[in-house]
DNA sequence: TCAAGATTGATGCAGCTGCATTTAGTGCGG
DNA sequence: CCGCACTAAATGCAGCTGCATCAATCTTGA
């Protein structure tokens, strides 16, 4: 590698850079805002419940709820913990691998994501969908995902009734 | 108003707000990471440092910090605490308004901010600048700010050698 | 002039995050 | 079978955030 890499961004780039952060901040406050007012939990709560829901068992291990979210390990400990005193889901043991668990999710918990993705869903309407056509939405997806760090995602797969936020 | 306002958002908006969440925090992670690793403070220092530094005396009232950055009262507070704590800053009494104070970038301040640039504009480069065309950075600006919920900001005057994330 | 209300800034508390470490269990090579 | 490296998950600690509240001071208006 050279010795002088620190090429400056252009006032462009700059500019995008600040608006990226500054947004997302915006509209990711005015989501959670909703949620918090309308009594419910956080979004990471959400999209945990989300991807137990969608376990075609209905229980993972944290491991995998880890991948899944792209939080790390610790994270995923504590939320789950969250989760299992709040009753929206349960530790099961994991007969094969004494080490491991399975977690899954209660009925309440079910009950819960869907509650929340009915306001989740409107929050999202209200500050995206409301304001960009579809045309655009794709032009900006098609922008921010060539800023992808290895976001590794798939193309447009937005998925039918959740939106994993991380 | 309505009783059902309960749109669903496309899927392309779904999508578009998945991936501002995802590639926003891609993208500030890793240039976080890259500053830490180079030894330097959060962001969010460098934010304050700016503002302090663009003062034309150089000192602010907490206040004035406080709505450039856009955080709120307490965090504002706070972070003064730790500049001042590591000696970048200094409180200086205010005798028109003695509830209030002055803060005063100090010469480490200023020399850290000018430091923190260079590292901090070089991963902007790096995770931004160098993926995007500067038309495509431009592109991106406009959907973004039609995002902007009272971002209120003008159009493109992204500073010559500042970007406050916040 | 003085009480009511607004404004400035600090702070106690709870929750969440990151980091490092710990505990427990697995599985492999010898 | 034993030791050693590896993996799964939990946890102690520090730092940061939000919320509510507080103390001090300023401003306004009767």
């Amino acid at each position: 590698m050279g010795q002088a890499m620190k090429r400056k961004p252009s006032t462009e780039a700059t500019a995008a850079w600040i608006r990226l952060m500054r947004v997302q901040s915006r509209v990711l406050d005015a989501v959670e805002q909703e949620l918090k007012k309308a009594g419910f939990p956080p979004l990471a709560w959400y999209d945990a419940l989300l991807e137990l829901s969608r376990a075609p068992t209905g229980e993972m291990r944290p491991v995998e709820l880890e991948k899944q979210m792209l939080i790390p390990q610790y994270s995923t400990s504590r939320l789950i913990d969250r989760l299992v005193d709040e009753g929206l889901a349960a530790r099961r043991e994991c007969k094969i691998d004494k080490r491991g668990q399975f977690v899954e999710i209660t009925e309440a918990g079910r009950e819960l994501q869907k509650k929340m993705w009915s306001a989740y869903s409107a929050a999202i309407e209200k500050h995206v969908g409301s304001k960009l056509s579809d045309t655009d939405a794709i032009k900006l997806c098609g922008l921010l995902d060539r800023l992808g760090c290895s976001c590794g995602e798939a193309f447009l797969p937005a998925a039918r009734d959740g939106a994993p936020v991380r």
